[in-house]
DNA sequence: GCGACAG
DNA sequence: ATCTTGTCGC
């Protein structure tokens, strides 16, 4: 990964953004988001302050929200208030008097998501499909369970044919970097990275929880892991990111394409008895669009496919045993 | 109030 | 993703 150091020090960089709001002053979730590198991170900002390890160096009681009011605070609104005023900043009915005024916008900050982002738009012009057979003999699914810092990253592999599963990991790794729409991948890359490394078999496909290229720049985490492990990959998610639904889906018509600019970025599948909603399958890596329908909906016993599912079983069982 | 953006 | 009692439907 090229960008690990930055992954690794984001949550201090942001701590130390916010250290930058003086004493008398406010900001936002919203702006510290976009010193960050992008409006998608307000909500992590958000959950980032909630789990502020100093909070008497760095000021998350000076972060309201961007119409004036307080916003949260984890020892209640009425501290927060206690503490801007002391400072200077006066506050009527939870919302901040002379807003505009106290209002700190001038974060000098490398905005980090923007290096992110350059990373995703260089990588996306190496994602190729179209090009395999589909022969795939091993087939892997893989996800991530947390608990606060700790990752459990798993991997079930299973044998295609025998429609069984053959073996199966999970790790622990320490994770930093908050999860953030459409950055998922620097959150899950190194746990996922680990847990592969784990396999006694080299699958010939990795079925992922969450997109490919259904994904606002083509670069979801499926692409993200095929192109970083140059193993074919292949999303899965649960819930749309993006791209419109061509046509309903249903038990009639179980596959529908989604579109996104007027080009194919993935289908939306429902399978399984009793699912009401359908997946989102896109290729990552090395896959064509066909195939990976195909493949996905071949393990799909349930809503979501096998391997997928085994190895979701795996990460939670193994997350709570140990707490 | 609506819309809502993977995990 | 996680936090979690109760409720609904097959």
């Amino acid at each position: 990964m090229e960008n690990l150091s930055l992954i690794r020090s984001f949550r201090e960089k942001f701590y130390s953004l916010v250290s930058q709001i003086p004493e008398g002053r406010v900001s936002t979730y919203g702006e510290l988001a976009r010193s960050l590198g992008s409006n998608r991170a307000a909500r992590a900002v958000g959950k980032m302050l909630n789990e502020n390890p100093r909070p008497e160096v760095v000021p998350c009681h000076r972060v309201v929200k961007s119409d004036g009011t307080l916003g949260g605070y984890d020892r209640g609104k009425e501290e927060k208030k206690k503490l801007l005023e002391k400072e200077g900043v006066s506050v009527e009915d939870e919302e901040i008097v002379n807003f505009e005024e106290v209002l700190f916008t001038d974060f000098q900050s490398d905005k980090p998501l923007e290096t992110l982002r350059e990373e995703q738009m260089e990588l996306k012009e190496k994602v190729s499909f179209g090009d395999d057979e589909g022969d795939f003999a091993t087939i892997a699914g893989v996800d991530v369970s947390y608990s606060e810092q700790r990752a459990y990253p798993a991997i079930s592999l299973w044998d295609r044919k025998k429609k069984e599963e053959k073996e199966a990991y999970v790790t622990k790794v320490e994770v930093d970097f908050p999860y953030i729409p459409t950055f998922l991948a620097f959150r899950e890359l190194p746990p996922l990275l680990d847990v592969l490394s784990e396999a006694e078999t080299k699958p010939d496909v990795v079925m992922v929880d969450g997109n490919g290229v259904m994904h606002p720049h083509e670069m979801g985490l499926a692409s993200h892991l095929g192109l970083e492990t140059k193993i074919p990959t292949v999303g899965v998610a649960k819930s749309k990111l993006c791209g419109k639904i061509m046509e309903d889906v249903d038990k009639q018509n179980r596959v529908s394409e989604v579109r996104k600019d007027g080009s194919l970025i993935g289908h939306a599948v429902l399978e399984g008895e009793r699912a009401k909603n359908p997946i989102y399958v896109s290729p990552g890596h090395k896959v064509s669009h066909e195939n990976a329908v195909d493949l996905v909906r071949e393990f799909c016993q349930y809503k979501v496919p096998d391997p997928i599912r085994r190895a979701h079983i795996k990460a939670t069982k193994r997350r709570k045993k140990d707490e």
